[in-house]
DNA sequence: ATTATAGGATACCAATTGGTGTTGTGTCAG
DNA sequence: CTGACACAACACCAATTGGTATCCTATAAT
């Protein structure tokens, strides 16, 4: 039952705009405390905590504790599956739309 | 109130794995309809054709009907902002995770 | 020592999500 | 015409999500 929870999906990890911001926000700082990043919000601490620890089920982040403060900083490679999932995809955007509608028109002849 | 919906985010509409899983299958087979999706999964067809609409709403997928069966296709071009916002972050893994500690560790002394 | 700050841990809540079953309608086949 | 099929449209449900407020501990500053 005392499983690590540590495993979450990239995906799903990406998929929350505040989730988005927070990981703009990293990589442009290095490396920055909770307070800090939550002045750019408009929810509260709690709030934006909890979509940190979703990013750090998906490795997208990394903490660690400097007194009393935690300090987060981004680790980008997970995004990589990311990237290799959307590449498979590019080879049907770039043959284009209008082949695919060749197609169909001939089909319907 | 009646405003249309099609607005839908692309992020979260890839977030989940059965929609994947559609977008995967609609790659390899130009065209199909409802029913040959669903026997793909292990789920019933209403919940199929939600996640269709789903797709539906971020672009992904198109579709038309033909007599008694609606037929879907992948509209992959929409991804290319995924791609887009997934590039923006590849230069934070390729100069890697060896930098950073560097810096770290300077900071720390 | 006292007080203020950073943030972890809970408990709680409303809205959304991912699924179900049912019903109704248009279409194809005998 | 009749029955089977493909699907949309609902109504419904449990689990998850995204947020809140409250309480507590540890550290920092005076």
């Amino acid at each position: 039952m005392s499983e690590n929870k540590l495993s979450r999906d990239v995906f799903t990890a990406i998929a929350d705009p505040t989730r988005r911001r927070l990981i703009h926000l990293l990589s442009e700082a290095e490396e920055l405390p909770l307070h800090d990043l939550t002045v750019h919000f408009s929810m509260g601490r709690t709030a934006v905590s909890k979509h940190l620890t979703i990013l750090k089920e998906a490795g997208l982040v990394l903490d660690r504790k400097v007194g009393r403060e935690t300090r987060f900083r981004l680790n980008a490679a997970p995004l990589r599956e990311i990237q290799d999932w959307v590449a498979f995809y590019s080879k049907y955007w770039s043959m284009n739309m209008m082949r695919l509608n060749e197609l169909l028109e001939e089909e319907e002849t």
